[in-house]
DNA sequence: ATAATATATTAATCGCCATTCATATATAAA
DNA sequence: TTTATATATGAATGGCGATTAATATATTAT
């Protein structure tokens, strides 16, 4: 396994606002606008990240219209799975880290 | 699932020198200095990515004369897998998107 | 004791990259 | 046409955090 494959693979998946897109994405294909509105992240940088997700190839994009709806590439889910999976079972630990308590982390969320 | 969890999630996984460490505790426990002539990484550095794995959960330490030996704390071997699992199917993808060209992720690939 | 080995901690730096702003493009409706 | 809606692109910047260097601590041996 490459440095690199590694490397772009959490580059891609591991921003918070990326995951959350393909966690939305988990339910239902979505347009544009409709992730705006679900993740409350403006449309501009929407647009950025999908561009990397896209070129990274967790999602691929149809048009429909003035829409462009955005859909799980093949092999995501399972994996997403796996990894909500972990994070369901092992929270507490995670949570109780002094890192994840690291004012850097915790001023972001909301 | 909290923003919080995901986020420390990545923030420990995520980074490629412990994203590392971890692959080589997949094979055996390790302690740090077989880990700094595995991983090529610095004793200090080590030292501290070894704290954020300890604190996220991802490894557990035992005493050993001198030595703190690592090892893999449970439910992330699966985890792992499934990750290395996706890569290995899905390289060409990750490897081929242009994001993994750019520049900064390149030069630190040796 | 002292030395040697192993690991941890503290502090500081600097480059990556998420976000924002401004603008461009595309499609549809009027 | 013109207008409105939807999405993409380009450029700029500010802060996070990996790394390094220096030092501290812990354990064992002599």
């Amino acid at each position: 396994m490459k440095a690199v494959e590694v490397k772009a693979f959490f580059f891609a998946i591991g921003d918070y606002s990326r995951f959350s897109i393909l966690s939305q994405l988990m339910d239902k294909d979505m347009s544009v606008s409709e992730i705006v509105k679900a993740t409350k992240i403006e449309q501009s940088n929407v647009s950025h990240h999908m561009q990397c997700l896209l070129n990274c190839g967790f999602v691929m994009v149809r048009k429909n219209g003035k829409l462009r709806v955005y859909s799980l590439n093949k092999g995501v889910r399972p994996m997403m799975n796996s990894i909500t999976g972990y994070l369901k079972k092992y929270k507490n630990w995670i949570t109780s880290c002094d890192i994840a308590k690291r004012e850097y982390i915790m001023k972001v969320v909301k």
